[in-house]
DNA sequence: TTGACAACTGTACTTTTGTTCAATAGTCAA
DNA sequence: TTGACTATTGAACAAAAGTACAGTTGTCAA
């Protein structure tokens, strides 16, 4: 994951460091050209008192494999939503914490949107709870009754390794992985492990 | 997928009948026990003049594998919100057109909300382009240059079937199906049936 | 007409996956 | 201590999956 810092003023804030420590930071300038290759994260800097409109012709907001954050000095739920009309995956605070940042960073290399508790809570009002209650069930793990040497190897299988694979990984014989995968069939009732791929990962069919 | 339609007097509509033939219509009355086992989407109709809190005494929002979806006579952005906060997976109009109820009944299905389109802009702005620019690289049919047959296998592969059911399915010889396998491999790069099921069903690894 | 390509199939083979039968060793609770 | 459970592995086998080489048929465009 590549991260692009644009700022007008270059200069990697100490919270950027920590959560982001690849990161490049460039000007506005230097970013209206880009050839457009490679995939990544491009946190656009707002300055306190500018505006959206001030940065957008520096930003091509299609940029193949990239996918823009505002990184505002003063955020509000108007400019996040402002952010998003204009093809953003998000709006953050300048100032947030590296944590934050990084799980931003995951939310939207990941295709989701960040709009930030407060503005979720005012769209969808109280319905995380109702949702969290919903989440539950359908995430529920997949793996109900296996023991935990045979949860390691299902999550394995279902993230695409080959016995061999699990086997070098897990420092076990081959075998050995076969007798869990035995097991692990017996109680999931999947047929093979493709069926339990498709399990773990929630895959509707 | 089960279907189940809650009505104040119990009666199917021509639309409905289109869209979810197998759907049963049962009281508002009936529906207060409910063992509450299987699956499925509880479609609960909301006639003019009623409000939300009229008919949520009558359902137990969390209902195991049920989600729940308002069918409003006069449906409106507030009453859609309104029915998002208290756990329901979305709220569209009584008399829509079968189409647009099948489409409502895969996105709940799926986990989706479903919002309509107008609160959809009015939340999101003019978002909606931009994000359907995104969603295509993203979702992207991860089937780039294969053959309509091909295509058809992987996926097949990708909802975990074996070489014999797609044969059967296709009706064509296993051997053909293998063929086709080999191709969709090279083509891809995909290493075995689990690593295109993978990219097929957009496993994030 | 010829060449490229998709679809289809057979025989034969290798590799991977999954099962059966069998055995050793550690933990933990009744 | 004993029984139940987990983890581990071997040998051997059965069943899928996947590959290699080869061939037929049909379509469609140059």
């Amino acid at each position: 994951m590549n991260h692009l810092i644009v700022d007008r003023e270059p200069r990697m804030l100490p919270n950027w460091r920590d959560a982001l420590p690849a990161a490049a930071v460039v000007s506005r300038r230097e970013t209206v050209g880009g050839d457009g290759s490679g995939v990544g994260i491009r946190w656009c800097r707002l300055r306190t008192g500018e505006k959206l409109a001030d940065v957008l012709p520096h930003l091509p907001v299609i940029l193949s494999g990239y996918r823009t954050v505002i990184l505002a000095d003063e955020p509000s739920d108007a400019l996040t939503l402002e952010s998003l009309s204009v093809g953003a995956s998000g709006c953050c605070n300048t100032h947030a914490a590296p944590e934050v940042l990084k799980q931003v960073a995951l939310v939207v290399a990941n295709g989701g949107l960040w709009v930030g508790q407060s503005l979720l809570q005012q769209v969808i009002g109280n319905t995380s709870r109702a949702l969290a209650q919903r989440a539950k069930p359908a995430v529920d793990d997949p793996l109900p009754g296996l023991s935990e040497r045979e949860q390691q190897v299902a999550r394995l299988v279902a993230a695409g390794a080959s016995n061999k694979e699990i086997a070098d990984r897990l420092k076990i014989a081959e075998r050995t992985v076969k007798a869990h995968l035995t097991a692990i069939f017996e109680k999931t009732g999947a047929r093979d492990r493709l069926q339990l791929s498709l399990r773990i990962n929630g895959v509707k069919l």
